[in-house]
RNA sequence: GGGCCUAUAGCUCAGUCGGUAGAGCAGCGGCCUUUUAAGCCGUUGGUCGCAGGUUCAAGUCCUGCUGGGCCCA
């Protein structure tokens, strides 16, 4: 057979959601459509051609003749051929209209018996067995109807491809967020808010790349396999390589192959592309997420700050203007951005006295009224980040860049001028969330080496997120790396600022969801392919 | 990890105090040659997520499990 797999509907100990997605299913709705398939073969109609008729697309349609007249389109007739999925069909005994969409825009087609049949005596019979969700291409004059609507009058239509399964409700769409996540392709085709809030997502991803060409920076593809997972604390994924014998692990960031790269000599790099992190999953986190990524030799943070906003406001004019709706609040992109210490912010939003944040005793005390964890274990300016993050971070709307963090949360960071506690770091929030972090990196590889080492103090003590050791990395400091401002920024948040979403599964094509389980279909017999619990 | 919510027709959703499982859309059969969620008439479709329990009787109450959502840490 030829190992079809299909959700399986029969199992007892299976939580089985009904699909309209599940094919092979026993499904009434299929069956009146293969009927439907016979009778086009019967008439020598082939349902699944290679080629589109098609000599406009129906955005191009959409734009070209917005502003052509009735009276226009008969004196001049414009023929054309357009190709889209049926998402409507409004039938009137010997005439049928349909909405046809293609790339989120929609262009209504008009059948009219006497049309069709002047053209191919059995066009009529075949158009009647058109359903909500196949593909057609149409071909004729464009019209206006007496509403005014834009429409193509059918002379003839093809066949592009039959649907053997119906599309979700008209008007509501696909609301089951299991379902749209699930099936991305039925919410997409069916809801046009999510179809064009993926669309701008890309639109960003290549405003981005553009804005960093433009400011001199050359794209480059650094591993994601790695064989020591750097440049972050976080827990990796782990995988293995069979011809090498060897683990290794997916990414958590690309940060010290980049810096590899400026020590080779490259002036100024970015890489737009995934990192993968095994934590949890929740409205901001998405164990695959998209970073930008940059380094520029010679920069220090001030250079990186300035980079930085200017993306956010360039981002932000792209998808409509300097000022973004986000929730209840409206964003003002506007440049520069607000600039605070993490000192001054958490003096500011907890209602601190400044005095006692620079006494270790007294940032015990405060970390006690929130209840931090292992407070015994973290040092004073672990305890800062912990305040920061419990008092001050929902409460970052606009957007404020944060500086001067503590040399314990940030490794690979250089310090601040005399100040060995503190280093020349910001994170960017927006909307209370983190969207950047940014360095002034660090250069010198004999701090860096102890730095590694601390970090390994800090596993030995059961920190399995400290980072690991990367000698060659520290190695191709000690040939020289010069001073470089780095930047690493959230796409997948910076989309959700953009288009409005709350949650970064609306911003992610397909995100990471728990498989349902599966049975392999194999002739009559049907076996779990599923571990046994 | 903890708490709350949720799963009913292909989809969107009702379902009261425990007493014969409902609507709209979609589908199917009719009527209708410029409609706009077209309209009108008729009609098919249910393992009420899964497994137990209580009860004369469970979509409804209880327990467990699974998927999903939200909030908290």
């Amino acid at each position: 057979m030829r190992g079809l797999c299909f959700w399986d509907i029969g199992h007892s100990t299976i939580s089985w959601k009904v699909s309209i997605g599940a094919p092979m299913q026993e499904n009434a709705y299929r069956q009146v459509r293969i009927e439907k398939l016979e009778k086009l073969k019967a008439m020598g109609i082939e349902a699944w051609p290679a080629k589109a008729t098609r000599t406009h697309g129906i955005a191009q349609v959409v734009t070209d003749f917005a502003d052509h007249t009735h009276e226009q389109l008969d004196a001049q007739p414009v023929q054309l051929s357009v190709m889209g999925r049926i998402l409507a069909i409004r039938e009137m005994g010997k005439s049928v209209f349909m909405h046809l969409s293609e790339n989120g825009q929609k262009l209504q087609a008009y059948f009219r018996k006497n049309d069709l049949d002047e053209h191919d005596i059995q066009a009529w019979e075949a158009a009647k067995l058109l359903d909500l969700g196949d593909f057609i291409s149409v071909t004729g004059p464009l019209m206006r109807t007496k509403t005014g609507e834009l429409s193509v009058r059918v002379q003839t239509f093809q066949f592009l491809s039959k649907a053997l399964l119906p599309l979700p409700e008209k008007w509501h769409g696909l609301q089951d967020k299991e379902l749209r996540y699930r099936q991305r392709y039925l919410d997409l085709a069916t809801n046009p808010e999510v179809f064009a809030t993926l669309q701008m997502r890309s639109r960003i991803v290549a405003g981005v790349r553009k804005y960093m060409e433009g400011q001199g920076f050359l794209e480059v593809e650094t591993p994601m396999l790695q064989p020591i997972p750097g440049g972050a604390t976080a827990r990796p994924f782990v995988t293995h390589h069979n011809a090498l014998d060897m683990p290794l692990y997916m990414r958590i960031a690309p940060e010290l192959y980049l810096k590899r790269l400026i020590v080779g000599g490259f002036d100024k790099v970015f890489e737009i592309n995934r990192n993968f992190r095994n934590e949890g999953i929740s409205q901001r986190h998405n164990p695959e997420f998209t970073m930008m990524e940059s380094y520029s030799a010679g920069d220090d943070l001030r250079d990186v700050m300035r980079l930085t906003e200017h993306l956010f406001e360039d981002a932000a004019i792209l998808c409509g203007g300097v000022e973004r709706p986000y929730g209840e609040q409206a964003i003002s992109y506007a440049t520069p951005f607000r600039r605070l210490t993490l000192k001054d912010a958490i003096a500011e939003y907890a209602q601190i006295e400044r005095a006692r944040l620079e006494d270790p005793a007294e940032i015990v005390k405060l970390a006690r009224e929130i209840h931090a964890e292992d407070i015994d274990k973290k040092c004073p300016g672990i305890l800062l980040g912990d305040l920061f993050e419990h008092h001050v971070e929902k409460q970052l709307i606009q957007p404020t860049f944060i500086t001067d963090y503590p040399v314990e949360l940030s490794p690979l960071t250089k310090n601040l001028p005399g100040n060995p506690a503190f280093v020349d770091r910001f994170e960017l929030f927006v909307g209370g969330m983190e969207l950047a972090n940014a360095y002034s990196e660090l250069n010198d590889p004999i701090v860096q080496m102890e730095r590694f080492q601390a970090q390994l103090a800090e596993r030995e003590a059961g920190n399995d997120e400290a980072m690991l050791l990367d000698l060659d990395f520290v190695n191709s400091l000690e040939h020289g790396f010069p001073p470089t401002g780095g930047l690493g920024i959230g796409i997948d948040r910076l989309v959700m600022l953009m288009t409005n979403s709350t949650s970064i599964r609306d911003v992610i094509l397909f995100p990471l969801m728990r498989p349902l389980k599966q049975v392999e279909y194999s002739g009559d017999a049907v076996e779990t392919n599923s571990q046994e619990d």
